[in-house]
RNA sequence: GCGCCGAUGGUCUAGUGGUAUGACCCAGGCCUUCCAAGCCUGUGACCCGGGUUCGAAUCCCGGUCGGCGCACCA
């Protein structure tokens, strides 16, 4: 294991940022808790994103059943995707798909073991069934998408029958890995936030705001090269590398969240699934991916085309059709016996997972360095993300610069920034405490405090100190709590 | 899921068939006019279950968790 990854992951865990659930039990594979500082973080980009997507795209955002009933898994094909037969080998322990297999190990031709249920996905029973009807499955869901997707009749009144419109979830999501590892990047419970965009077929061509990110520059892995190449979208997209404005658009503003967040550009890139490594109900998919230091390149946002498959197919489990009535336009020349056509609308989602996210943040802002013969840990997150804004420090623990110290800690908190007070020990040491989670200023009380009413502000990332009156500091501080998506 | 290896305070560690070492952290106190200084005091651990044994944290078996390799990751 890189010393990197051990360093940070211990800092996550003794900091409470990221704890082993149910440790005193002796844990649960695939299973974390967020403590009080990685719920911070967490709720911060959470928040952040919701801006982003709300403020930012006018989406609505929707709260959907964690729990689906059958025939929702049925429809979307994770059941029977899932529900595949696997049969494993008894002497190279290899596993492999049943259907894709005949009566030996494709690999060392040994003998093959009795085809056994993997589904990924959790299955509980609603209400107190003694039998074992079908009716009564239901399964933890495995995306937030479904959700989306079985309301839309609902959401398209709401949009009052107008494409495009685009929704969004942030929610848990269950898949029971075969054997999870790596932490926090494969887990069995986590959190999704996923935006889901409905537009016509014939309009995935023309994103509305297109120029508004066309010369966002993007390091694209497309499926058909073994290179990869830099370009903007606007070229990536006359060039068709990109297939449609609408899948550019969704990955330069995916880019551009993660810019803003504090995913450093340098570690990411676009690569495109192969064709046989799409998900069942996907036409195209690029995922954003984080060079990570010890896992590699590691996928933390899919930017999906999902074509019409969900709708299509709830329509059809359903008996509700989802299409859409287009009436022949002027513009467009149709034929004028054919009154009017139904279509599927398609979705674009791009799917974030939040926990891989906070992982590439605490991995790319971990910073060791040496400062006067002793190390000095250092998180640095950007400051709208950092779980402690602020923390007030009295220069000693003495009177009356404890008192004041105080004060302006309250202040500070009547001014909606959440800052900590901290009196114990040295100066340096409780800096220490601060630039190891991360906070990124330190407000100091001392005797120049008593005189005039200034304070210094230090910053974490330079060590630097400026004083300022007291009366400056919300002001002044106010980026700690600023809004990104503009 | 399989194979190999591992598991000692919050963290990192020493160690032995007779209940455990040190450091750091943390808490309280003293000191301290800006970057983990110093001094005093204190809290705190042998992953879980079974077996062998007078006695198991130590040996054996099983489990859990973790690391690595294989497989899996819609």
């Amino acid at each position: 294991m890189s010393k990197k990854e051990e360093d940070v992951m211990e800092l996550a865990r003794r900091r409470g940022f990221i704890w082993a659930a149910f440790e005193i039990y002796g844990g649960a594979s695939g299973f974390f808790d967020y403590g009080p500082l990685g719920t911070a973080l967490k709720k911060k980009i959470e928040t952040l994103w919701r801006e982003f997507y709300t403020l930012g795209e006018g989406f609505y955002e929707i709260e959907t059943t964690t729990l689906g009933i059958r025939p929702i898994f049925e429809a979307s094909g994770h059941l029977e995707c899932f529900m595949d037969k696997m049969v494993e080998c008894k002497s190279c322990r290899g596993l492999f798909r049943a259907d894709h297999v005949g009566e030996r190990c494709p690999d060392c031709g040994g003998e093959l073991s009795g085809p056994q249920d993997f589904n990924l996905m959790f299955k509980t029973r609603i209400g107190a069934v003694s039998d074992d009807k079908a009716r009564s499955e239901a399964f933890l869901r495995p995306e937030t998408a479904q959700g989306m997707f079985v309301n839309f009749p609902r959401l398209l009144r709401f949009h009052r029958n107008k494409l495009p419109f685009g929704i969004i979830q942030v929610g848990r999501a269950y898949r029971n890995e075969i054997s999870p590892r790596q932490g926090i990047i494969r887990l069995r419970e986590f959190t999704l936030a996923e935006a889901e965009v409905f537009v016509l077929p014939h309009e995935k061509s023309k994103h509305p705001r297109f120029h508004e990110v066309e010369s966002v520059t993007m390091r694209l892995k497309p499926n058909y090269m073994d290179e990869e190449l830099e370009t903007t979208v606007k070229d990536a997209v006359e060039r068709k590398i990109i297939t449609h404005e609408y899948l550019g658009y969704h990955m330069a503003r995916v880019q551009q969240f993660l810019e803003k967040i504090g995913i450093p550009l340098a570690k990411l890139r676009f690569r495109q699934h192969e064709r046989d490594e799409m998900a069942h109900y996907a036409e195209d998919c690029w995922d954003a991916e984080f060079l990570s230091e010890r896992f590699g390149w590691v996928e933390i946002v899919g930017v999906a085309d999902r074509g019409d498959y969900d709708l299509r197919a709830h329509s059809l489990k359903a008996k509700a059709d989802m299409s859409i009535p287009v009436t022949a336009s002027k513009s467009e020349k149709m034929e004028e016996e054919s009154r009017s056509l139904s279509v599927f609308p398609h979705v674009i989602e791009p799917s974030y997972g939040i926990d891989r996210i906070i992982y590439a943040l605490l991995e790319s802002s971990f910073h060791k360095e040496e400062v006067r013969g002793e190390v000095r840990r250092v998180l640095r997150l950007k400051t709208h993300v950092a779980p402690v804004e602020v923390a007030v420090l009295p220069l000693l623990n003495r009177e009356p610069l404890v008192n004041k110290a105080r004060e302006v800690f309250q202040m500070l908190r009547r001014h909606r920034i959440f800052a900590e007070f901290d009196a114990s020990g040295s100066i340096g040491r409780r800096y220490r405490r601060q630039d190891e989670i991360g906070t990124p200023f330190c407000i100091t009380i001392d005797y120049e405090t008593l005189e005039n009413d200034t304070v210094t502000i230090r910053d974490r990332d330079s060590m630097k100190q400026v004083r300022v009156s007291i009366s400056e500091l919300p002001a002044k501080l106010s980026c700690v709590c600023e809004s990104i998506f503009a």
